[in-house]
DNA sequence: CGCCAGGTTGATTTCGCTCAAGCAATGTGG
DNA sequence: CCACATTGCTTGAGCGAAATCAACCTGGCG
């Protein structure tokens, strides 16, 4: 165990990676001290789990550095991959709100640090500090809008495009654009998370990329794609070219 | 015009009838004067938009009566009705706290009344009543759940258990259920807008209809709706049934 | 070495969309 | 009052995209 002692090399909330981007940006430094002491870190490995859906929600999670599927399934064994996290991201905060139970589960996608804060402690930080919540809440509007843009997209869009909507997303923040309109990308999900994510089978996944590959929209090696032209991406975006 | 003066008969939050089951609630009468002072109310009628998405959004809506469908529509122009909203619903807030333009629209699906809380009228309460924020927080974090339900529902269940899925959502409004298992429906929504809430074409939604009336389900005429076992519509929400 | 999970490919089927027509209820203007 | 458009809904025929079923390949790992 590398871990020397408690909580030290991720316990300090002072000097962590994402502070400032998240939404305890808002906190005092006293403040920020009462999180430091009413928070667990705990370290875990790719698919591992989090919290299931159906747990019950004791506090939130924010994740320190790593990468964070979400995960939904119905009744029939289905599953959806909601979203990604990221550093930075708090998760289950909406639960944990709503006073429910968990209703989506996480699971880590590549080796993560995640900080567990417990609800007590958040309960006095949003009685003592306001704009904490405020900050939630902006949080959750665009979680919300997010989530209804995506509704919209698996209705009415075909895979296509919402697979080259998945690469321009994942663009924003995996991906490496050239000079000229070249693409670099470095997906950090397996072919059966992103076919998830865009809610179809694996094998249409396959079948997708292949579709694109022979389009020349983009070339897949293993994780790593090669986009010649993004514009092509977009073009895949709109639907029917009528005269 | 039936309105006489200014706005006195809708303009009076303290005995509006949905008072209580909204945010609105955590408010003290001062607050609640400020409210009354800020808003105005209008009467709309059916098919009449309240606001497009783009708009910008200049404050929120609260639903004094009647019915409010929200859609959704992409740049190919389809569209989703993505909720319906009733009395007591706020409408129009995340955009409003997100700081963003309206990213969807509103039609009033029966003649409605609407009141409209000015921007810095709800600042100023944001400000001065902290619990309301918490509010629309835990609002949120529902309307995230149903959103993301909803992404869920469309991306695995086939069309049928979509369908029965609304019914029973309807039931919970708009149903009386029979000491018998028996349900009778009166819908709130046109062919058309079901097909637009679970993301189908209008001629899908008759197919649909005729599925279920063949199969003993439901006998539907207009938008009258009978459902002998209300059991048979949780029947087809789960899917496969495997030996 | 054999096993297994992740991925690809092919053959077939199915579900929902498109296009097109028909129908009933409602409205409108002469 | 009737001829006529309009609108919402239904029905049919055919098509196409994605699911399903099934086989097979590949690389990692015990």
């Amino acid at each position: 165990m590398s871990v020397s002692g408690k909580s030290s090399d991720c316990g300090n909330c002072f000097t962590c990676q994402t502070r400032g981007k998240t939404e305890w940006c808002v906190l005092t430094d006293e403040e920020l001290e009462i999180v430091s002491q009413g928070k667990v870190c705990r370290e875990y490995m790719p698919g591992e789990v989090i919290f299931h859906e159906g747990d019950d929600c004791r506090g939130i999670h924010c994740i320190e550095h790593g990468l964070i599927g979400v995960r939904k399934m119905d009744a029939g064994g289905n599953e959806v991959l909601l979203r990604i996290s990221h550093p930075g991201d708090t998760m289950g905060y909406r639960s944990f709100l709503a006073g429910d139970d968990h209703n989506n589960s996480a699971e880590a996608l590549e080796p993560s640090v995640l900080c567990f804060i417990d609800g007590s402690t958040v309960h006095s930080l949003l009685e003592m500090n306001p704009a904490l919540g405020l900050r939630f809440l902006r949080h959750a509007a665009q979680d919300l809008n997010m989530a209804e843009e995506k509704v919209l997209q698996s209705a009415t869009l075909p895979v296509r495009a919402r697979f080259a909507h998945l690469l321009l997303v994942l663009k924003e923040r995996y991906g490496v654009v050239d000079d000229n309109g070249s693409l670099d990308l470095e997906l950090p999900l397996s072919r059966q998370d992103m076919a998830a994510m865009i809610g179809i089978r694996p094998e249409s996944m396959s079948r997708t990329i292949r579709s694109f590959e022979d389009d020349n929209i983009a070339r897949f090696s293993g994780r790593r794609v090669q986009v010649p032209n993004v514009k092509s991406l977009f073009d895949e975006l709109d639907v029917p070219e009528e005269l």
